[in-house]
DNA sequence: CTAGCACCTATAGCGCTGCTATATGAAGTG
DNA sequence: CACTTCATATAGCAGCGCTATAGGTGCTAG
């Protein structure tokens, strides 16, 4: 009906998608509304796509890698933690400036079916998390924080999209936000705590060395010493 | 067709929904399944809760009470924090058992239109919450301590029922619950392994890890293997 | 040049959805 | 009995995701 005639019309389904996306408020966005905007009829979308949900999954991972560009661009501040920090206020803004792209891509849940976006965006998180195990700023498993914080991440982010605009309150997130990050790091901005009931500085190094090794392959042992070493690094850094 | 047709439809309608919410696999739930379960015909539906929203919303508050009673049953331990735990377990416990019914209840998000059962929750929480707060055992207002626990609690809680059975740890819940908690209560337990920020390497980390090992006796390795292991950090360690 | 083929798009419509205009029955009240 | 009020049913609307079928388009082989 509007968008560029001349452009392919799997570009246009796109496009259009994206654009109800964006501007729906509130109710679903239906293939007639996408089709009519595109200026294409129904099968075409299904030839290209083949169901709505496909569709919505290109929309999507074109969502994503913008989400990714933020992720990335203004990542290495020598901090990981920081970094960390700038990911999760990332992940909110994103959230918060496309709500309903944001819920097709983390609110869409349904049982035992794990949208392929959550387990990007687990890895990204992962990844920073691996550089602040290797600085011997993680206290659990890169693997394990990832999926926590993310976890916190996403249902911050819900709640702000569900709360009406003026309502929204950001502190939610950075109070949410350093808790999860202090909770999982080294870092000592408390009152001093003695290591009798916490995790022994055994394990803080065992999970940086486990980082370290994964992240850069040492040669100096055999792939089968490796293996072996490995094992047992992940025994020392499981013990609580 | 089935259940008990002496009772008020109403009532019918009440159950036939509960009951095809909690067993619907996957798809969503269709007004005609439910009037056909309680036996009647859609005007009825319509004339006793307004719309489909009105009656999982009847629904909802049936299982919120449900929901409830499991967070008061066992509340008064005479720790507040632990009861926080154990609110924060049975709230994840409730999504694991009843998926479906959860998902309308706190997975049905649409930007700026709070549902009231997330209020509710919220209010439990910061209940319990006010009673660390009197016992010096809050670190943050006991309000904002309720939703910053709350959206993590409700992440995890989707994050583990959108994964496979066969892949839900708990751990991810317990973690990031204890995450949470710690870091809005006063308590001090933590293993602080104040570490000096400079760059870490393999090396580093390996040469940290020997140091630790041999201060505090490790017992998840046999001391062969821990003869093998130190021979192999140490040749990590004096590399490059 | 034309035949054949692969790709793309449109017409028309199926079965489903949430919902309702209208009518009928039942129950209580003057 | 007449009247009102509440509750249920018949029948159907507009919208949904999706598709069987057919036709148009452009490329390549003979």
């Amino acid at each position: 009906m509007s968008s560029d005639d001349q452009l392919p019309p799997k570009v246009r389904l796109l496009r259009a998608a994206a654009e109800l996306l964006a501007n729906s408020e509130g109710s679903a966005v239906s293939t007639r509304q996408i089709t009519k905007l595109a200026g294409v009829t129904a099968p075409t979308l299904y030839h290209h796509f083949g169901d709505k949900e496909g569709l919505f999954d290109a929309v999507v991972s074109a969502g994503f890698e913008e989400y990714v560009a933020g992720e990335r661009d203004f990542a290495p501040s020598g901090e990981p933690l920081e970094d960390i920090r700038r990911m999760w206020d990332n992940h909110v803004a994103f959230g918060l400036a496309q709500p309903h792209l944001y819920l097709v891509m983390f609110g869409n849940i349904r049982p035992e079916s794990r949208p392929a976006v959550v387990a990007d965006a687990e890895a990204l998180l992962e990844e920073m998390l691996n550089k602040a195990a290797i600085a011997g700023q993680l206290n659990v498993q890169p693997r394990e924080a990832a999926r926590s914080i993310l976890a916190a991440n996403v249902g911050v982010t819900l709640m702000l999209i569900s709360e009406p605009v003026e309502d929204r309150n950001l502190e939610l997130s950075t109070m949410t936000r350093d808790s999860m990050i202090f909770a999982v790091s080294t870092e000592t901005a408390r009152g001093a705590a003695a290591e009798d009931s916490g995790k022994s500085s055994v394990v803080v190094a065992a999970i940086a060395l486990n980082a370290a090794l994964q992240a850069s392959h040492s040669d100096q042992l055999s792939s089968s010493e490796l293996k072996l070493f490995l094992e047992w690094l992940h025994r020392i850094s499981s013990s609580s």
